[in-house]
RNA sequence: GGCUCUGUAGCUCAGUUGGUAGAGCGUACGACUGAAAAUCGUGAGGUCAGCGGAUCGAUGCCGCUCGGAGCCA
């Protein structure tokens, strides 16, 4: 998507590591020259993510190694959303610089292409810098998106809305037998019942004039990473969820939708908290309820990441109560580096298992 | 104390003119390439408050008990 950022596999890399050595001989499609690898820290919402980031960031320093963290976290990128995204506090940002936090206002819209544009050129430029990128973010599709071989295809305000408008006005499932026509293979992958992705690509064959093979994902570097997941219990994520939901409502989570309320877009309105805040303010459920709600709905995206990312054999899983959370990270991150993964992490993804929930 | 209403899945409720039950939400699992904190799919879960009666058969009818709500004294 970013030629400029782009060059086949094979070209001399500036790294101290001669890219054979590294396993990435067998690849065929494009890598960014990124050296050192990108760490990529996953996991659910509430496991720690933002301040292992930040540790990291600050033990590379120490060790002579500049570090800084690039935003993979969708509703972070909006500004003045500040308390129920739970962006790092300025203290921090002040101690490590972060990137791609607060770059949109909430009466605008991300996607996750325009973060793969973004968090690549960042990436680029930090890269050409010296500095290791650190990409923190539980929104599993931007994660990959940032590194991964997924290309998106482009969109087009007007056909979508009038596809939206058809989906509302004729029904969802005329648009599903249009799709069957056009497309019967996307159409088999695709639930007659998800509208929106139905949409989507009928969408992408209006635009593209060819049809929307749903190609399945691949789990496949285009930048080199070192995914590290942060995994801990239910009982001791739900109740650090609870903790955590209390303390946005007594930060003012409440008075911040307030002021908000009339620039968010329908997106930024989607945001969790906020979707239950403004409920409240409409007036549609009372205050206790709403922060139960959005207590309750935490934990369910909790369990959705972590079927998200549990399914990615490349992560390699620390558990978030042990000891020495920094030092076994920074242990990945060296093995990484001298290439113990990368036949794992660059080579058949089927002959990997995967370890949710193991202390690596 | 009397009268009326009420007790069905974790929650809110529907239903069966008597042939052992459903929905929404929650939950579990899963899919997911331009809203992804979105969108969507599948499953688990109920001796229909308890006991007794009439019936070939009761969650449904009758009686009693226990628990709610309201009204009258």
């Amino acid at each position: 998507m970013e030629p400029p950022l782009r060059y086949p596999a094979g070209l001399p890399s500036k790294g101290s590591l001669p890219a054979e050595s590294r396993g990435r001989q067998n690849k065929t499609s494009w890598l960014i020259d990124v050296d050192p690898r990108v760490i990529s820290i996953v996991g659910p919402t509430a496991s720690g993510k933002t301040g292992l980031g930040i540790a990291m960031a600050k033990a590379l320093a120490a060790r002579g190694q500049n570090a800084e963290i690039i935003n993979a976290d969708a509703y972070q990128m909006y500004k003045k959303m500040d308390i129920g995204t739970a962006k790092a506090t300025p203290q921090e940002r002040a101690e490590v610089p972060h990137h791609l936090i607060d770059i949109i206002e909430p009466s605008d819209s991300m996607t996750a292409a325009r973060f793969q544009k973004w968090a690549r050129a960042c990436i680029g430029d930090l890269a050409r810098r010296g500095v290791r990128p650190i990409l923190v973010g539980g929104s599993g599709l931007y994660a990959r998106a940032a590194v991964d071989a997924i290309s998106f295809q482009g969109t087009d305000p007007q056909v979508r809305q009038r596809l939206e408008k058809r989906a509302d006005v004729e029904g969802p499932g005329i648009l599903f037998d249009e799709l069957t026509r056009k497309d019967p293979q996307a159409a088999e992958k695709m639930d007659p019942h998800n509208v929106r992705r139905t949409i989507r690509a009928l969408e992408i064959i209006e635009i593209t004039g060819h049809p929307y093979s749903a190609s399945l994902p691949r789990y496949e570097y285009v930048i080199p990473t070192v995914q590290i997941g942060l995994d801990l219990s239910r009982d001791v994520l739900d109740a650090r969820i609870d903790e955590r939901t209390a303390l946005m409502r007594e930060a003012g989570l409440v008075e911040e939708a307030r002021s908000l309320r009339s620039e968010m877009s329908v997106t930024a309105r989607r945001a969790l908290g906020y979707q239950q805040v403004l409920a409240y303010l409409d007036g549609e459920m009372g205050e206790d309820e709403a922060f139960s709600l959005i207590a309750q709905r935490t934990k369910r995206l909790a369990r959705k990441q972590m079927g998200w990312f549990g399914r990615d054999p490349r992560i390699h899983w620390l558990d978030v109560m042990g000891e020495n959370l920094v030092g076994r990270a920074l242990a990945v991150v060296d093995a990484a580096d001298a290439g113990s993964f990368d036949s794992s992490d660059f080579g058949e993804v089927g002959s990997v298992t995967h370890h949710l929930g193991d202390v690596a």
